[in-house]
DNA sequence: TATTGTTATACTCTATAACTATA
DNA sequence: TATAGTTATAGAGTATAACAATA
């Protein structure tokens, strides 16, 4: 072979590494089961009539209601043109109300409605679902390791607890 | 309170438990760090001028040149349909070659060029500065706690080693 | 008749700007 | 003037169907 007689004395040879196998990346696995996360939760949302975007405006709701379109959309980091139709819909599902917002005549204040707090237990049991289909393979203990390493991982990451990177914060605006 | 009066005898109160913190939930968080990891290996790449699945395509053409469209579609999981608007963008760049498939008129061979063997290598550095950003926070130790763990749950959940489930199999085709 | 690559169309999302009514 | 909500427009991405060349 030619490298033998071209690369010798200690000389590093060109030749790359053989690049790993993606099932050895983290990165990529978090990625492929972030997705598949994903599309399970929304299969299993999917019969209780939201999506996970949703999920997430009426679970803020539930402890902090009254709340402006604007003041939701910054919390969550969707663009406040976006929370329009979101509320639109979570509206025409009646499961939040439009009302007088008190200080500000400009403003709505958001407010869930009962089936909105009957709904919300449900798809608390379809996160429990996911998250025991997900951790099937793994027992008590293993789960627990796993949960906290995430959660390491999400800390040295910078994200927010609580708040999916999936929407971007408020953009430029206006020229 | 009224719950004192009403509800008493060892009766089970019919208050649905607090809903655990998104945080304490293992498909939150993986939800979030894949949304993430996805991020960064885009911001990486985009200077070497290629998207994830460009590469996803790269990497599989380095060690079996010569595929049709139609067989890379089918082993990435990716519509022939958008196969062709790839291999165009590629092939656009330079990385890769159109040629004639030896036993069938109707086919091409996708064939890299040296561009992109030359990029492949550098691509693969970036995907390790992603993992390396992504564990800082972690010893060696835990990495591999980690990444072991990972793979456990991409087995029990189905997925295929190194394909990414983003993009859907083949639609129903033709009425 | 079935398959490969291709193109065209519709539909969903998102990003941006601009409008209105209040402040 | 700035802000809350709304609407309109354009752009990406995807899904579906249909077509020409070849099998």
């Amino acid at each position: 072979m030619a490298i033998m007689g071209v690369y010798h004395l200690g000389m590093t040879p060109p030749k790359h590494p053989p690049p790993r196998h993606l099932r050895e990346r983290p990165s990529f696995l978090l990625s492929q089961l972030g997705f598949h996360s994903d599309q399970r939760f929304g299969a299993l949302l999917a019969p209780l009539g939201v999506t996970a975007r949703q999920f997430g405006i009426l679970r803020l709701l539930a402890h902090t209601a009254g709340r402006s379109q604007q003041q939701l959309a910054e919390e969550l980091g969707i663009h406040r043109n976006v929370m329009v139709g979101v509320i639109d819909d979570l509206e025409q599902r009646g499961l939040v109300e439009r009302r007088r917002y008190p200080t500000d005549r400009r403003a709505h204040a958001i407010h869930l409605t009962d089936a909105a707090r009957d709904l919300l237990p449900r798809v608390e049991g379809a996160l429990d679902a996911c998250d025991d289909e997900l951790l099937a393979a793994l027992d008590p203990a293993d789960r627990t390791t796993l949960l906290t390493l995430l959660q390491r991982l999400a800390d040295g990451a910078g994200l927010v607890p609580g708040i999916h990177p999936g929407y971007d914060a408020i953009g430029s605006e206006e020229p």
